[in-house]
DNA sequence: TTGTAAGCGTTATCAT
DNA sequence: ATGATAACGCTTACAA
């Protein structure tokens, strides 16, 4: 220990921590600390050090599949950009628990879960995490955060997308264009993103002062059945844009773009469609789809923030962070429109249609 | 602590260790300990454990830039799926250090990369690490392993792809394909990975029994001038097929192929090109050139197999790993052979053209 | 077979 | 302003 090379003890302590309340060294001794420190290329202990201090700085990230998977697409990557960021700007180290993943090792037991105790709060990504130790870890009163809106383990912290107003925006541009008839595409799923999705966009139509009944067209989930046929009816009623619920497959958003296809119908020009989300990477060369993106690093970020203030004991945040607007080009004003961009006012219904 | 719990103290730290030398457990304490483990969610404070002489099973991931920069090109991801499958397959979690990215604690001092000290060891991603910060930690006996190969801070164990023989199996392929003249193209730059690279190419020459003389053009390192005045040039001269080295920028394998594009030549028929490395991403559209991968996946683990013999005080074996040959479509038989794939025999040398 | 006790290197709380 | 000294939670002889 330095202290035998200095002339102090742990008074190495006070000085290395550069602690801000009392302002209680002298110039003098703080000199010859450091420089019997640096001679000695004395470097204090990370373990002793958090031993003492009763925390470890270690953010655990948890996630039930490989945080690294093969395949690039699927990965946590942009939740890990900002997560990353976020934690060194705390101060945090980060522990990648290569939970259920256990390639040959460790046990993928219940106890796997228990593991993410060494670190002094953690992230959980995904929703494979099992609710009840999930729950458990909560009623133990550990620091947890899950990314992405989660109701399960009751009580359980957690940060996501702010999809209703993100849909609500995505009608009102719409409506700015000056859609009248807006019909949403959703698969057959009671997961809250698809419930956000569609509240949002019931507040859109209202805000405009747009029609709700029958605005709402539901297909079975696994292959969403939007035929070329069902489509032009539609369009043959009336509707001039089509609000299409993201999902992991984009389902509905394939079935839409390829019935459009089939039916030759003019994107923009006849139809217009809009994504409620981001597309798939494999449509990647198609038009950029009107919608909103998910702002993947912000949420990690903000999950992180959330975590932090949790360790620091104090009461967590807003847990919403807000999606941003996508303007792209499969959306334009509906063919009956005077203009381009000449959005006639609500023929419908007392309420205004532009922004409120 | 579980001691309370259960019935027992610090024997839980025998039962939890699994100690391997003398079974000196009776089966009832042990299930007491392991129930009242279970029950209580307890977890060995790792600050403590690894004060204590022990080992946390945790091991370090420092890399001095981001880990996970907002662009995925430029990231460590690949060499992250070898090394978490790997760590994951030896029972360790992992520690990612955020590194310099300190975006608002600790200064980047020394003291940033101390931090490393509270995992059994660690892996250095990056060529930005300061050399004798990293002596301190190989000097203290640290288990460290940079990803990478790397000569600066002596003694400091690496482990790198194996470029020399990659770029061998290059020529032999030109070779085998019907090349007798050779070129290649690289930047006036001496990095280790630049020089293995030539000393592979020659190795490949000698073996192929082809002159070495004026084999190798070196250009200036930022802007690499092959003209296509100078390309023309070579192929009236007699040379059939370019082998160009890899870099970061990719620079010599821009300029080749932009003045290949310019002389209008016939890409695999007039002139043969191979690349040392991988395309750049920006590139992708491109026909594949005949090169090799570097197996990033394969590299990450390998260099936590590495670290784990270390931390297990072991010595570190093979730091080299295989690269695959890339076929490509870059690369066929010279104008000047009978037809593809009819190498013909050496005329020059005594030595034979095939697979050693 | 299991309990006791001595550290491991810091930090924090008191006295000086 | 600084020197003792008691934790911090665990491992590891060593004793019982």
């Amino acid at each position: 220990m330095a202290r035998l090379a200095g002339v102090s003890q742990a008074t190495v302590s006070l000085v290395l921590a550069d602690k801000k309340n009392g302002a209680t060294i002298s110039e003098e001794t703080r000199r010859k600390v450091l420089d019997a420190a640096r001679s000695l290329g004395y470097v204090p202990d990370p373990a002793a050090r958090r031993l003492a201090a009763a925390r470890n700085n270690l953010l655990g990230v948890f996630s039930f599949t490989a945080t690294f998977p093969t395949d690039v697409e699927h990965s946590y990557y942009p939740f890990l950009v900002g997560i990353e960021k976020e934690a060194a700007a705390h101060g945090y180290d980060l522990v990648l628990f290569t939970g259920s993943s256990t390639g040959g090792a460790g046990p993928a037991g219940p106890e796997a879960l228990s593991r993410v105790r060494l670190a002094d709060g953690c992230l959980f990504l995904g929703r494979h995490a099992p609710a009840d130790d999930l729950a458990r870890l909560v009623a133990d009163g550990f620091p947890a955060v899950h990314l992405g809106r989660r109701d399960e383990p009751e009580g359980l912290p957690w940060v996501g997308a702010d999809y209703v107003s993100a849909s609500r925006d995505v009608v009102r541009h719409l409506a700015e264009l000056g859609h009248r008839r807006v019909l949403l595409v959703r698969e057959d799923d009671e997961a809250p993103a698809s419930s956000d999705r569609e509240r949002g966009f019931r507040e859109g139509l209202r805000e405009a002062g747009l029609p709700q009944d029958e605005a709402v067209f539901r297909s079975a989930a696994p292959e969403v059945d939007v035929t070329a046929e069902r489509l032009l009816g539609w369009v043959a009623e009336g509707v001039t844009a089509l609000v299409v619920e993201e999902t992991d497959t984009a389902g509905a958003w394939r079935s839409v773009l390829g019935a459009a296809e089939l039916a030759a119908l003019d994107m923009p020009g006849a139809l217009s469609l809009a994504l409620l989300g981001s597309p798939p990477a494999d449509l990647a060369d198609r038009p950029v789809p009107t919608g909103f993106d998910i702002p993947r690093p912000e949420l990690g970020a903000a999950a992180v923030r959330l975590l932090a203030s949790l360790v620091a004991g104090e009461e967590g945040g807003e847990p919403l962070v807000g999606c941003v607007l996508r303007p792209g080009a499969t959306a334009g004003p509906p063919p009956s429109a005077a203009g381009p961009g000449t959005a006639s006012p609500p023929p419908a219904s007392g309420r205004g249609a532009g922004p409120t």
